[in-house]
DNA sequence: CAGTGGTCTAGACCACTGC
DNA sequence: CAGTGGTCTAGACCACTGA
């Protein structure tokens, strides 16, 4: 009837944060020791860990200690085209986040051609196999990850433009595309929340638990869908924002401390 | 370095589900005959059960076995007013909802009289601590549970309207406020994904590491925010969808099998 | 009542970190 | 090397379900 222990222990700790009783560093004792502080085995102190891993507050390393997570949110901006500055020869998601003082990076860019998988295929309305190129990139802010994203091309409008290569393109990928006659005048999004797989909790620094949100943007001509862009973000420092309608939004989503507005526009695409 | 054994078993497990071993009622192996069946001890098939609870595959019950999750995927059209057909005495949802052919439902409807938390007090602009109407409700699609929803009013833009009752507004409550003089011009989403609190596990009938999306909506007129409502729906059985810019759209999102498209919009907020 | 999942313990060995 | 979290076991008692 009583609440269990490892959520008693849990509300406990999360108390004892929510004071401040521990900052950055190495923060909370070892899990022998809360065991020892709580009168619980060892077992019972990692349930409530995990429930405060799941909940982004904390974050363990193996052989080092488990520490509390620093939490600034970031607010991406989906229905705007700030930062967006055709022409002017900077990266989209670069000129977006230096406009905030913060500090972007991009890694581990790729571009492979890939068989379409199903959901790719529908979006793109093309035969599930067939072949599509990919452009990937992992993106960062201030050096901490910040976000897994692949776009998707149909080869029908990737064939023969700069997109085939696997080099960034300096003035952003919709420039490239209107230049071959594919011009964007839409987009879908598509939003969903999941527990990330191993290799996106690994890149984004986060526990196995915590979840991520998955955007799908299909960005269309007139005439067909010209690119899926799937961006993963870790849910629990991302807010995604759309303005729509009215002009006054002044002021709004500043509900939370040490949130930044991150612009992703979506010209950002790779 | 070989994978761990709680995740080789989970991913035998996955495989099996995948494969449709089980169907739909009860169906998984106890903990006991899975521990004899994968050779390993109870705690360990705990661990793998868990991971595949989180992912939504499965569902335990006290008392009752572990079972294969039905998963119906809801596409919620956050951009489009469809089935919002003012003045038809039907409330939006239920609306929608009935014309894809499924079964709404609205339970434990509540009007109170709060006090603003920031969050809600900055999105609206009122001081903290202030007093706000809150109208909730629970939302249901076929009998399963679908959404929680609270909407938060502004005393100045509540008093003297039937905001300030504990009825349903027939023609929902846009038309209501547009009668004393508010009128909604657009409104900002804010989406973020978190693990659910213990009451909203339990009312969206999934397990506490399953996410859940959140979605703030702030609207309002020409002259101030006149309401925020926040839903919390079930991240594994939801899609959020914004159409944008242009009109060609159609066949965009029917990448998943089972998905069906209810429109949740904006005017179906109590 | 027997069988299920939920909680909890005590102890073990391992992999990894940093000194 | 000692200390950390990651994995795993064996067993116990409980709360809840359904026949």
């Amino acid at each position: 009837m009583p609440e269990p222990l490892y959520r008693q222990v849990a509300a406990r700790l999360r108390r004892r944060i929510a004071a401040g009783e521990w900052e950055a560093g190495k923060q909370l004792p070892s899990e022998p020791t809360l065991a020892y502080q709580e009168n619980a085995s060892r077992n019972t102190i990692r349930l409530a860990i995990a429930l405060l891993t799941n909940e982004g507050l904390v974050e363990s390393r193996q052989g080092r200690g488990t520490y509390i997570r620093e939490r600034a949110s970031f607010v991406v901006e989906l229905s705007r085209e700030e930062g967006a500055l055709p022409g002017d020869g900077k990266d989209a998601f670069i000129a977006a986040v230096t406009k905030h003082g913060r500090d972007p990076a991009q890694r581990d860019f790729r571009m492979e051609i890939r068989t379409a998988p199903p959901e790719v295929a529908a979006r793109l309305q093309i035969d599930e196999g067939a072949d599509v190129v990919v452009r990937s990139v992992n993106r960062l802010i201030d050096k901490r990850p910040w976000s897994l994203q692949e776009s998707f091309y149909p080869m029908a409008v990737a064939i023969g433009t700069r997109l085939m290569s696997a080099q960034n393109i300096s003035d952003g990928t919709i420039a490239e595309m209107s230049r071959h006659g594919h011009i964007q005048t839409g987009y879908r999004d598509e939003i969903v929340a999941r527990v990330p797989t191993h290799a996106e909790a690994a890149f984004l620094e986060i526990g196995g638990g915590v979840p991520v949100v998955e955007l799908f943007r299909t960005a269309y001509s007139n005439e067909r869908p010209i690119r899926l862009t799937i961006t993963v973000y870790a849910g629990d420092s991302t807010v995604l924002a759309y303005d729509l309608g009215g002009l006054w939004a002044h002021g709004a989503g500043e509900g939370r401390n040490g949130d930044v507005a991150i612009s992703d526009s979506d010209s950002a695409a790779q």
